[in-house]
DNA sequence: TATTGTTATACTCTATAACTATA
DNA sequence: TATAGTTATAGAGTATAACAATA
Protein backbone atom coordinates (compact mmCIF):
# COMPACT_ATOMS: atom_id res chain seq x y z
CA UNK A 1 0.00 0.00 0.00
CA UNK A 2 1.26 3.33 -0.82
CA UNK A 3 2.64 5.30 2.10
CA UNK A 4 -0.08 8.42 1.28
CA UNK A 5 -2.79 6.36 2.42
CA UNK A 6 -2.89 7.30 5.69
CA UNK A 7 -6.42 6.57 8.06
CA UNK A 8 -7.92 9.45 8.88
CA UNK A 9 -10.40 7.86 11.32
CA UNK A 10 -7.54 5.98 12.75
CA UNK A 11 -5.38 9.04 13.02
CA UNK A 12 -8.32 11.13 14.51
CA UNK A 13 -9.48 8.16 17.51
CA UNK A 14 -5.04 8.55 17.91
CA UNK A 15 -5.32 12.24 18.26
CA UNK A 16 -7.86 11.36 21.35
CA UNK A 17 -5.87 8.56 22.81
CA UNK A 18 -2.73 10.51 22.78
CA UNK A 19 -3.02 12.75 25.75
CA UNK A 20 -4.23 10.30 27.74
CA UNK A 21 -1.05 8.64 26.90
CA UNK A 22 0.46 11.42 28.28
CA UNK A 23 -0.96 11.77 31.32
CA UNK A 24 0.48 8.41 32.12
CA UNK A 25 3.67 9.39 31.44
CA UNK A 26 3.32 11.91 33.51
CA UNK A 27 1.64 10.49 36.22
CA UNK A 28 4.63 7.52 36.29
CA UNK A 29 7.08 10.62 36.44
CA UNK A 30 5.21 12.01 39.53
CA UNK A 31 5.71 8.37 41.48
CA UNK A 32 8.93 7.91 40.67
CA UNK A 33 9.70 11.61 41.72
CA UNK A 34 7.52 11.06 44.80
CA UNK A 35 9.78 8.23 46.13
CA UNK A 36 12.91 9.46 45.13
CA UNK A 37 13.48 6.57 42.66
CA UNK A 38 14.61 6.76 38.76
CA UNK A 39 12.99 4.35 35.93
CA UNK A 40 15.84 1.50 36.56
CA UNK A 41 15.52 1.71 40.05
CA UNK A 42 11.57 1.15 40.16
CA UNK A 43 12.10 -1.49 37.72
CA UNK A 44 14.40 -3.18 39.73
CA UNK A 45 12.62 -2.76 42.89
CA UNK A 46 9.17 -3.98 41.13
CA UNK A 47 10.88 -7.02 39.75
CA UNK A 48 11.04 -8.03 43.75
CA UNK A 49 7.61 -8.05 44.93
CA UNK A 50 7.35 -12.14 44.33
CA UNK A 51 10.21 -12.68 46.42
CA UNK A 52 14.52 -12.69 45.98
CA UNK A 53 15.67 -12.11 42.97
CA UNK A 54 19.21 -12.96 41.65
CA UNK A 55 21.17 -10.07 40.44
CA UNK A 56 21.69 -12.29 37.36
CA UNK A 57 18.30 -12.37 36.65
CA UNK A 58 17.98 -8.38 36.65
CA UNK A 59 20.56 -7.88 34.44
CA UNK A 60 18.73 -10.08 31.92
CA UNK A 61 15.15 -8.76 32.78
CA UNK A 62 16.25 -4.98 32.52
CA UNK A 63 18.77 -5.91 29.49
CA UNK A 64 21.82 -4.28 30.31
CA UNK A 65 25.22 -5.39 32.11
CA UNK A 66 25.74 -6.98 35.33
CA UNK A 67 27.82 -4.41 36.63
CA UNK A 68 25.31 -1.70 36.39
CA UNK A 69 22.90 -3.73 38.34
CA UNK A 70 25.46 -3.86 40.97
CA UNK A 71 25.53 -0.23 40.97
CA UNK A 72 21.36 -0.12 41.07
CA UNK A 73 21.49 -2.58 44.09
CA UNK A 74 24.08 -0.19 46.01
CA UNK A 75 21.88 2.14 45.70
CA UNK A 76 18.61 0.32 46.68
CA UNK A 77 20.22 -0.79 49.72
CA UNK A 78 21.46 2.80 50.27
CA UNK A 79 17.77 3.89 50.11
CA UNK A 80 17.12 1.47 52.50
CA UNK A 81 15.03 -0.68 50.12
CA UNK A 82 16.69 -3.83 49.11
CA UNK A 83 19.57 -6.03 50.86
CA UNK A 84 21.96 -8.45 49.26
CA UNK A 85 21.90 -12.19 50.82
CA UNK A 86 24.08 -14.97 49.43
CA UNK A 87 22.10 -17.94 47.70
CA UNK A 88 22.48 -21.07 49.82
CA UNK A 89 22.71 -23.22 46.89
CA UNK A 90 25.29 -21.17 44.89
CA UNK A 91 27.68 -19.64 46.80
CA UNK A 92 28.61 -17.23 43.68
CA UNK A 93 25.12 -16.41 43.34
CA UNK A 94 23.83 -12.98 45.32
CA UNK A 95 19.90 -13.35 46.36
CA UNK A 96 18.03 -9.41 46.50
CA UNK A 97 15.34 -8.82 48.49
CA UNK A 98 12.97 -6.56 49.74
CA UNK A 99 13.22 -4.54 52.83
CA UNK A 100 9.83 -4.31 55.04
CA UNK A 101 10.52 -0.63 53.66
CA UNK A 102 11.24 -1.91 50.48
CA UNK A 103 7.86 -4.33 50.37
CA UNK A 104 5.89 -1.05 51.68
CA UNK A 105 7.33 1.34 48.90
CA UNK A 106 6.99 -1.48 46.09
CA UNK A 107 3.37 -1.70 46.75
CA UNK A 108 2.59 1.27 47.00
CA UNK A 109 4.39 2.01 43.78
CA UNK A 110 2.39 -1.21 42.21
CA UNK A 111 -1.21 0.23 42.82
CA UNK A 112 0.08 4.14 41.40
CA UNK A 113 1.81 2.38 38.67
CA UNK A 114 -1.24 0.18 37.50
CA UNK A 115 -4.07 2.92 37.78
CA UNK A 116 -5.70 4.46 35.08
CA UNK A 117 -4.31 7.72 34.06
CA UNK A 118 -6.45 10.52 35.00
CA UNK A 119 -8.82 11.60 32.26
CA UNK A 120 -9.93 7.94 31.71
CA UNK A 121 -12.65 8.37 33.80
CA UNK A 122 -13.89 11.10 31.48
CA UNK A 123 -13.28 9.27 28.84
CA UNK A 124 -15.41 6.39 29.78
CA UNK A 125 -18.16 8.10 31.56
CA UNK A 126 -19.28 9.13 28.01
CA UNK A 127 -20.71 5.32 27.67
CA UNK A 128 -18.60 3.36 29.67
CA UNK A 129 -20.65 0.01 29.25
CA UNK A 130 -20.08 0.42 25.01
CA UNK A 131 -16.36 1.35 25.49
CA UNK A 132 -15.63 -1.77 27.65
CA UNK A 133 -17.48 -4.06 25.40
CA UNK A 134 -15.45 -2.88 22.33
CA UNK A 135 -11.99 -2.72 24.47
CA UNK A 136 -12.97 -6.18 25.95
CA UNK A 137 -12.40 -7.99 22.69
CA UNK A 138 -9.52 -6.50 22.18
CA UNK A 139 -6.08 -8.93 22.67
CA UNK A 140 -3.07 -7.43 22.55
CA UNK A 141 0.72 -8.26 23.75
CA UNK A 142 0.90 -7.43 27.59
CA UNK A 143 3.91 -9.10 28.01
CA UNK A 144 5.86 -5.95 27.85
CA UNK A 145 7.33 -3.61 30.64
CA UNK A 146 5.81 -0.22 30.70
CA UNK A 147 8.64 1.38 31.70
CA UNK A 148 11.56 -0.72 30.55
CA UNK A 149 15.17 0.18 31.06
CA UNK A 150 16.10 2.07 27.98
CA UNK A 151 20.09 2.18 27.02
CA UNK A 152 21.72 5.05 25.47
CA UNK A 153 22.99 5.31 22.00
CA UNK A 154 25.86 8.40 21.17
CA UNK A 155 24.16 10.88 18.80
CA UNK A 156 27.28 10.06 16.33
CA UNK A 157 29.40 13.06 14.42
CA UNK B 1 -13.57 8.79 49.04
CA UNK B 2 -11.00 5.77 50.78
CA UNK B 3 -8.17 5.06 48.98
CA UNK B 4 -9.02 1.34 48.73
CA UNK B 5 -12.15 2.46 46.49
CA UNK B 6 -10.50 1.83 42.89
CA UNK B 7 -12.82 1.65 40.07
CA UNK B 8 -12.22 -2.30 38.74
CA UNK B 9 -14.38 -1.67 35.62
CA UNK B 10 -11.68 1.92 35.04
CA UNK B 11 -8.71 -0.26 36.25
CA UNK B 12 -10.23 -3.01 33.38
CA UNK B 13 -10.40 -0.69 30.49
CA UNK B 14 -6.93 0.79 31.07
CA UNK B 15 -5.75 -2.56 31.37
CA UNK B 16 -6.65 -3.18 27.30
CA UNK B 17 -5.57 0.18 26.69
CA UNK B 18 -1.93 0.09 28.30
CA UNK B 19 -0.30 -2.17 25.12
CA UNK B 20 -1.64 0.43 22.91
CA UNK B 21 0.93 2.98 25.06
CA UNK B 22 3.13 0.44 25.10
CA UNK B 23 3.22 -0.26 21.22
CA UNK B 24 3.31 3.73 21.01
CA UNK B 25 6.23 4.45 22.81
CA UNK B 26 8.38 1.36 21.36
CA UNK B 27 7.37 2.94 18.21
CA UNK B 28 9.00 6.05 18.73
CA UNK B 29 12.30 5.18 20.06
CA UNK B 30 12.55 2.48 16.86
CA UNK B 31 11.62 6.10 14.68
CA UNK B 32 14.63 7.60 16.93
CA UNK B 33 17.17 5.13 16.57
CA UNK B 34 16.25 4.70 12.61
CA UNK B 35 17.49 8.15 12.83
CA UNK B 36 20.18 7.97 15.11
CA UNK B 37 18.38 10.61 17.31
CA UNK B 38 18.13 10.95 21.10
CA UNK B 39 14.94 11.90 22.59
CA UNK B 40 16.12 15.58 23.17
CA UNK B 41 17.89 15.95 19.97
CA UNK B 42 14.22 14.36 18.13
CA UNK B 43 12.51 17.27 20.37
CA UNK B 44 14.95 19.96 19.30
CA UNK B 45 14.51 18.97 15.70
CA UNK B 46 10.68 19.19 15.87
CA UNK B 47 11.08 22.92 16.97
CA UNK B 48 12.08 24.09 13.71
CA UNK B 49 9.76 22.73 11.68
CA UNK B 50 7.94 25.85 11.15
CA UNK B 51 10.85 28.26 10.88
CA UNK B 52 14.01 28.99 12.67
CA UNK B 53 13.95 29.31 16.52
CA UNK B 54 16.16 30.95 19.10
CA UNK B 55 18.48 28.91 21.15
CA UNK B 56 17.09 30.35 24.38
CA UNK B 57 13.79 29.55 23.18
CA UNK B 58 14.55 25.74 23.11
CA UNK B 59 15.92 25.92 26.30
CA UNK B 60 12.70 27.22 27.68
CA UNK B 61 10.55 24.56 25.96
CA UNK B 62 12.77 22.03 26.70
CA UNK B 63 12.85 22.97 30.33
CA UNK B 64 17.15 22.66 30.73
CA UNK B 65 19.90 24.61 30.81
CA UNK B 66 21.48 26.87 27.88
CA UNK B 67 24.57 25.30 28.10
CA UNK B 68 23.05 21.59 26.90
CA UNK B 69 21.32 23.65 24.20
CA UNK B 70 24.72 24.40 22.97
CA UNK B 71 25.35 20.66 23.10
CA UNK B 72 22.36 19.47 21.06
CA UNK B 73 22.83 21.69 18.54
CA UNK B 74 26.85 21.22 17.93
CA UNK B 75 25.16 17.71 17.10
CA UNK B 76 22.64 18.36 15.06
CA UNK B 77 25.55 20.27 13.21
CA UNK B 78 27.75 18.12 13.09
CA UNK B 79 24.71 15.64 11.77
CA UNK B 80 24.25 17.58 8.74
CA UNK B 81 20.42 18.76 10.73
CA UNK B 82 20.63 22.05 11.38
CA UNK B 83 22.74 25.29 11.00
CA UNK B 84 23.29 27.98 13.30
CA UNK B 85 23.11 31.79 12.01
CA UNK B 86 23.01 35.17 13.63
CA UNK B 87 19.99 36.63 14.39
CA UNK B 88 19.91 39.85 12.21
CA UNK B 89 18.03 42.38 14.75
CA UNK B 90 20.04 41.19 18.07
CA UNK B 91 23.86 40.32 17.81
CA UNK B 92 23.52 37.83 21.26
CA UNK B 93 20.92 35.95 19.87
CA UNK B 94 21.61 32.67 16.97
CA UNK B 95 18.63 31.68 15.27
CA UNK B 96 18.22 27.82 14.52
CA UNK B 97 17.28 26.65 11.09
CA UNK B 98 17.11 23.14 9.66
CA UNK B 99 19.34 22.29 6.51
CA UNK B 100 17.58 20.68 3.41
CA UNK B 101 18.30 17.47 5.14
CA UNK B 102 16.88 18.29 8.29
CA UNK B 103 13.95 19.23 6.62
CA UNK B 104 13.58 16.15 5.27
CA UNK B 105 14.22 14.60 8.42
CA UNK B 106 12.10 16.49 10.59
CA UNK B 107 9.19 16.01 8.15
CA UNK B 108 9.33 11.87 7.89
CA UNK B 109 9.54 12.04 11.78
CA UNK B 110 6.53 14.03 12.45
CA UNK B 111 4.76 11.33 10.19
CA UNK B 112 5.91 8.84 11.93
CA UNK B 113 5.37 10.36 15.39
CA UNK B 114 2.25 11.41 15.08
CA UNK B 115 0.95 8.18 13.07
CA UNK B 116 -1.26 5.83 15.56
CA UNK B 117 0.66 3.28 17.34
CA UNK B 118 0.20 -0.67 16.09
CA UNK B 119 -2.82 -2.00 17.60
CA UNK B 120 -5.15 0.58 17.49
CA UNK B 121 -6.06 -0.67 13.99
CA UNK B 122 -7.16 -3.99 15.43
CA UNK B 123 -8.68 -1.90 18.53
CA UNK B 124 -11.04 0.38 16.10
CA UNK B 125 -12.11 -2.61 13.85
CA UNK B 126 -14.01 -3.80 16.66
CA UNK B 127 -16.33 -1.43 16.24
CA UNK B 128 -14.62 1.57 14.80
CA UNK B 129 -17.90 4.01 14.32
CA UNK B 130 -19.20 3.49 18.14
CA UNK B 131 -15.33 3.85 19.54
CA UNK B 132 -14.83 7.20 17.33
CA UNK B 133 -18.55 8.98 18.69
CA UNK B 134 -17.70 8.12 22.17
CA UNK B 135 -13.92 9.31 22.01
CA UNK B 136 -14.91 12.12 19.83
CA UNK B 137 -16.94 13.74 22.65
CA UNK B 138 -13.89 13.70 24.91
CA UNK B 139 -11.36 16.95 25.75
CA UNK B 140 -8.32 16.37 27.66
CA UNK B 141 -4.88 18.72 27.54
CA UNK B 142 -3.33 18.48 24.29
CA UNK B 143 -0.65 20.96 24.80
CA UNK B 144 2.16 18.68 26.24
CA UNK B 145 4.79 17.28 24.25
CA UNK B 146 4.30 13.36 23.76
CA UNK B 147 8.28 12.92 24.42
CA UNK B 148 9.67 15.88 26.25
CA UNK B 149 12.80 16.14 27.77
CA UNK B 150 13.34 14.95 31.11
CA UNK B 151 15.68 15.96 33.56
CA UNK B 152 17.75 13.69 35.86
CA UNK B 153 17.82 13.41 39.40
CA UNK B 154 20.37 11.26 42.01
CA UNK B 155 18.74 8.42 43.59
CA UNK B 156 19.89 9.88 46.93
CA UNK B 157 22.14 7.99 49.47
C1' DT C 1 22.80 46.20 34.58
C1' DA C 2 20.54 42.24 32.24
C1' DT C 3 20.59 38.77 28.61
C1' DT C 4 22.44 35.39 24.79
C1' DG C 5 25.40 32.03 24.02
C1' DT C 6 29.98 29.47 24.95
C1' DT C 7 33.54 27.21 27.70
C1' DA C 8 35.18 24.76 31.57
C1' DT C 9 34.03 21.70 34.79
C1' DA C 10 31.74 18.29 37.60
C1' DC C 11 28.44 14.81 38.54
C1' DT C 12 25.32 11.08 37.00
C1' DC C 13 24.32 7.22 33.88
C1' DT C 14 25.81 3.12 31.77
C1' DA C 15 28.97 0.05 29.32
C1' DT C 16 33.53 -2.56 28.73
C1' DA C 17 37.41 -4.85 30.60
C1' DA C 18 39.84 -7.03 34.13
C1' DC C 19 39.43 -9.38 38.29
C1' DT C 20 37.89 -12.75 42.36
C1' DA C 21 35.43 -16.45 43.91
C1' DT C 22 32.91 -20.33 42.97
C1' DA C 23 31.02 -23.99 40.03
C1' DT D 1 36.48 -23.80 31.53
C1' DA D 2 32.37 -21.04 32.44
C1' DT D 3 29.54 -18.10 35.38
C1' DA D 4 28.07 -14.44 39.35
C1' DG D 5 29.33 -10.43 41.02
C1' DT D 6 32.66 -6.36 41.90
C1' DT D 7 35.94 -2.74 40.76
C1' DA D 8 38.11 0.45 37.73
C1' DT D 9 37.51 3.20 34.18
C1' DA D 10 35.73 5.71 30.23
C1' DG D 11 32.22 7.90 27.27
C1' DA D 12 27.83 10.24 26.90
C1' DG D 13 24.16 13.15 29.21
C1' DT D 14 23.25 17.28 31.75
C1' DA D 15 23.81 21.02 35.16
C1' DT D 16 26.43 24.99 37.42
C1' DA D 17 29.61 28.72 37.28
C1' DA D 18 32.38 31.96 35.03
C1' DC D 19 32.87 34.48 30.97
C1' DA D 20 32.45 37.53 26.40
C1' DA D 21 29.60 40.09 23.56
C1' DT D 22 25.72 42.70 23.04
C1' DA D 23 21.56 45.11 24.60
Amino acid sequence: MASSARDSSLDQIWSKLQPLFIAKRNQVFAVMNEHGLTPPHMQALTMLVDGPVRMRDIADVMVCDASYVTAIVDNLEHLGLAIRRPSSVDRRVKEIALTPLGEQTAAQIGIEMSAPPPGLEQLCHADRATLARILGRLELDETQSLWPHIGRRAPGR
